[in-house]
DNA sequence: CTTTTCTCCTGTATGC
DNA sequence: TGCATACAGGAGAAAA
């Protein structure tokens, strides 16, 4: 489940083997990952053909690939890997994936770019890039706690008027972007609060070290190659990271808290997994917000 | 406007 | 062994 420090992983994998280089031929393999370039797969690859690759930026969980046309203009190409997205670099005439969905062949001699996805939750999209260079498509999605432009106080701001839960408002990345189910759960446990309470009855203060937490555990994560817990998440050489052992709360339901040692609880929430620490991390009371 | 629910997808695990 | 069901969950559309 590739959240912020998978995805950054990725980012710089392609600026490893792929910034630099120009686009001779993509291929696309059915037209599901293409959905959202309303005039097709075909047109997203003759719009690609002989693009120079002159970046490789991210914010929250979003890709996008800076491209130059022949004819002069620059364009983003966005890339979600959703939940099984993976970006492989690998020579043309390697073995095909079972969920190939697209390949880049470049202008070179080198290896190739590929889109493999088993659950086509990923996708692309070209798009206009916008002054400050975010494509216009994902202009809705709000910074990332890992970039200059994030304003910690304005989305401190904007959580204690949230009256829903804060854990839900941690995934909104409209709010703040680049937290997944992992780490909303990681940087709760840390915090020790329940992503049942409503955001805005958390403090000011409280509010600022549940995002500082968030920031650290993805930034930790990061380095160590981001969380992996099967196949479905590799950098673009097809390497696991191994985050997932360091893990404090998510997937570890039965096993003790590593701060006080009770059991670590499982709850469905917003139809996800939730762990959490029961003592740590107590139910808020009076139960305003509905668990289901 | 804010908040919640539904839907997309397929491999893996589990129960009967 | 086979079949049904639950689960993993990001994000956008639609509904409330």
């Amino acid at each position: 489940m590739p959240e912020l420090p998978e995805v950054e992983v990725v980012r710089r994998g392609l600026h490893d083997h792929v910034v630099g280089r120009r686009i001779e031929h993509v291929e696309f393999f059915g037209a599901r990952v293409a959905r959202r370039h309303l005039p097709g797969p075909g047109d997203l690859a003759d719009r690609l053909h002989g693009n120079l690759v002159h970046e490789a930026r991210r914010r929250g969980k979003y890709l996008w690939l800076v491209l130059e046309a022949p004819d002069g203009h620059w364009q983003g190409l966005i890339i979600h890997l959703g939940m099984s997205g993976q970006l492989l670099v690998e020579a043309a005439d390697a073995a095909r994936e079972t969920h190939l969905h697209a390949t880049f062949d470049f202008a070179d001699d080198g290896p190739q770019l590929r889109f493999v996805d088993q659950r086509t939750f990923g996708g692309m999209a070209l798009s206009e890039l916008q002054p400050g260079g975010i494509p216009a498509r994902i202009s809705h999605i709000a910074p990332d706690p890992l970039e200059l432009a994030f304003d910690k106080g304005a989305v401190i701001a904007r959580l204690k008027v949230r009256h829903t839960a804060v854990k839900r408002s941690l995934l909104d990345q409209g709010l703040l972007s680049g937290i997944g189910n992992i780490y909303a759960d990681e940087a709760l446990w840390r915090a020790g609060v329940h992503g049942a309470r409503e955001a805005a009855t958390l403090s000011k203060p409280a509010l600022g070290r549940l995002i500082e937490h968030a920031r650290e555990v993805m930034l930790e994560a990061l380095g160590h190659g981001g969380t992996s817990f099967d196949s479905l998440y590799v950098n673009v050489n097809g390497a696991s990271g191994y985050f997932a052992r360091s893990l404090d709360a998510y997937g570890r339901e039965g096993r003790p808290c590593r701060r006080c040692g009770t059991s670590i609880r499982r709850e469905a929430f917003m139809n996800r997994s939730s762990f959490f620490c029961p003592r740590c991390q107590p139910r808020p009371r009076g139960a305003v917000i509905v668990l289901r």
